[in-house]
DNA sequence: GAGGAACCCGAACGATCGTGCTTTTATTGA
DNA sequence: TCAATAAAAGCACGATCGTTCGGGTTCCTC
């Protein structure tokens, strides 16, 4: 990796964690600068605009993702127990990922109204994760580990909106006994997916 | 209501329509001018601080939520069906109130790290609208229409992400689909706390 | 070690930010 | 109707915004 790269990819990591804590849109090309030790425009040069600089801090998060997330994920047994895992990963990708929490959830309820760039990577990353969850989903049907009748995208909604509560709770509330309710809300989710008992 | 007061809530309703959009923090003196037809310094005379008519669009915003979320809801009987009103008015807020999506949401999410008066609001607001759900449903304990053993603030916890997941879905993702995912996220939450039907 | 490319900085641009004044205009109460 | 008062505008301020450009500084290559 080249010089140029290395310190591109530090404004990417540190203007991740900015972003995470400030908001996309508060995130400033000065503060940046300072953060990362560079002058406005030393650090400016290995940009096109700011616009692509938001963008290539999504594109970077969604990178991490990939690997903090999505790897362990695909490495375990397919169906319930991925699913598991993907939950587990994402929850901890939540609270350790960065100071001010997830940066997709934080860029998603700034840009969606605010159409361009950065609104359809955010919109791409999305939609990569949605399907991969629906697919996880599915497969654990077609395992057996669910009903057959199970909506996969339904799950894949309401595990969203499960993670969703998770960092509304942790940041805003600081309510320390948000994991814990998180894990309850997915143990409820997976349970009513799994095959009715055998009554008798 | 004087004409300073009659202005003053044009202003603060303006405001939240566009902090919908962009953000609080992305709310601009000059662009907030613009948009209700004032001069910059005009509006400002309404205000002591930038910080404080943020805290002013929110406590507005709480105003019309207890008008028209909170006062329907308190008119259903007690019990569950107060709380189907809450989520039917509530789903109604989210999508009709703001052109952008519920100001709370992206209000919340931008300001849960950053400390000061405008997280103070919120952080108020959001323990009311918490406190209120909690109580409807340990209301509906009480009257036997959920089970004994029924978490109240659990339920309103997983209530606080079927609406985050529609609100995301809704937005970023446009799905006409939402409301009827988020319909059926709110029949299984409440079809769990049902009694179990006696089985024979 | 020299030449050239890649990297970074300093200074500056016009625009806009939030925030004070002072002055003009509109509203109000007697 | 007219003075008293409230509300809005005009103008200006220092700071910071995103952005550009030209000249150094550091690095890789031969």
């Amino acid at each position: 990796m080249s010089k140029g790269d290395e310190t591109r990819t530090a404004i990417l990591d540190e203007a991740a964690e900015l972003a995470s804590l400030v908001g996309l849109g508060g995130l400033t090309i000065g503060t940046l600068a300072a953060a990362t030790k560079l002058s406005k425009s030393g650090l400016y040069a290995h940009f096109a605009s700011k616009e692509a600089l938001q963008v290539q801090v999504l594109e970077h998060a969604r990178g991490r993702f990939t690997d903090v997330v999505m790897r362990p994920t695909l490495a375990a047994p397919r169906g319930e127990p991925r699913l598991r895992e993907f939950f587990d990963q994402w929850l901890r990708w939540q609270s350790e990922a960065f100071d001010g929490g997830c940066i997709f959830v934080v860029a998603a309820t700034e840009f969606d109204d605010q159409e361009g760039p950065v609104r359809d990577e955010l919109l791409r990353a999305e939609r990569d994760k949605l399907e991969s969850v629906t697919l996880i989903v599915g497969t654990a049907v077609s395992e057996g580990h669910f009903r057959p009748d199970v909506d996969a995208e339904q799950v894949a909604y309401e595990l969203e909106g499960i993670l969703l509560a998770h960092q509304h709770a942790c940041r805003l509330m600081r309510d320390s006994g948000a994991e814990a309710r998180a894990r309850r809300a997915f143990e409820r989710l997976v349970a009513d997916c799994h095959p009715v008992a055998p009554t008798g």
